[in-house]
DNA sequence: GCTTTGGTGGACTGATCGGTCAAGAATGAT
DNA sequence: ATCATTCTTGACCGATCAGTCCACCAAAGC
């Protein structure tokens, strides 16, 4: 029929992705996401409409991805137990600090823009929500498994947790050193679950 | 000597904070401060310098004015552990949920600048650690007052408090209803301090 | 090999950005 | 009243922005 498509829309979004993480949405202009892109603006417009489309694009890949990514490694923790640990800890899982610097996309986009865009801020509770409810479903296993109280409310320690983590992050993002943001996590951690 | 000034620093500070609390830096033109200061451009640069150094100076105040209140709040407080209580749950005291949508303008300006920008960098992390000292003094009075246990590190638990409440903050801004936001400010109250 | 279809990329546009500057206005000093 | 000084105002500037558009081009069907 016609000319096919020479560029992988995947690669494209993760590229831009990256962009839109390091920089903000604000901060990154339609050159930015050309070069790293490696397409022209035509293409760029023809593909995914315009640049906060593009953005919303890039969003919902990467939380779609990161609740993948979270299911899998609750449902894989030996103890369910472990993964509620790994999930508070995630955000230093990094020992270099370079990533808890970085912060998380969701979050960042979250803080510049759910204020202001109605579709940002739905996203953003779509997300939360979804966090919650693995987690939420992991507290639910780690009962089962005699680690958890069986009284308290798995939503709402699914929440507490949630919080938790987030605050980590935020904490990362103030540049604080690798070594004390670990120690807080921890400290989170061994005071919002149970002891091994 | 000649003409005196016509508007009130502190008045123009105050406005212009609002702008950059409501929409962020970036998403603020000049034409908004001017709007909202009621000063004309060349007023605004000759008294405050360009855009940036007028933010870092909202900002600064800002900071500097939350801290005289957490300390006065902590310090008047009739057991520590109320301030400390009183503080995690900060985020939360405005029952209409507006001021939790709204976020923290520390916060706000730290996620959507402080990885590129080293001089806002440097006041979340002079801010952030004010308020872990103010937080870890009043975990020793607490401690003194037999409320907090005496083996636990102040400035450890002032971090911990800390990244709860900004996790806190974080929900807030994702639009969670202030009443589950409340439950969840609140459980974290219980789970990181002693019950009365 | 010609036509058709859709992809590509860059020139172009109008708007808006932050920032400068000069001319005028208001004041205190003399 | 006059002058020196500082503040105020808005016109103006170059740069950059997101977004449009079109000439060109590559591939598939005939």
């Amino acid at each position: 029929m016609a000319r096919p498509r020479e560029f992988d829309e995947r690669r494209v979004l993760r590229a831009v992705r990256e962009q839109f993480w390091n920089a903000g949405y604000a901060a990154t202009s339609l050159q930015d996401l050309m070069r790293d892109s490696g397409l022209g603006k035509g293409s760029l417009y023809a593909a995914f409409g315009d640049k906060h489309q593009l953005f919303l694009r890039a969003l919902r890949s990467y939380n779609d991805a990161n609740d993948r990514a979270l299911r899998t490694m609750l449902e894989s923790a030996p103890r369910a137990l472990d993964g509620l640990r790994a999930f508070v800890m995630a955000p230093v899982r990094d020992a270099t600090g370079v990533a808890a610097r970085r912060g998380c996309f969701m979050a960042n986009s979250t803080y510049e823009l759910a204020a202001a865009d109605p579709e940002v801020l739905a996203e953003a509770r779509r997300t939360y929500e979804a966090t919650t409810a693995a987690v939420a479903e992991c507290v639910v296993r780690a009962q089962r498994e005699g680690d958890v109280p069986a009284d308290s409310d798995p939503v709402e320690t699914a929440r507490a947790l949630l919080a938790a983590q987030q605050g980590v992050v935020f904490m990362g993002r103030t540049g604080m050193d690798i070594t004390t943001l670990t120690a807080t996590a921890g400290s989170l951690t061994a005071q919002l679950l149970p002891e091994a």
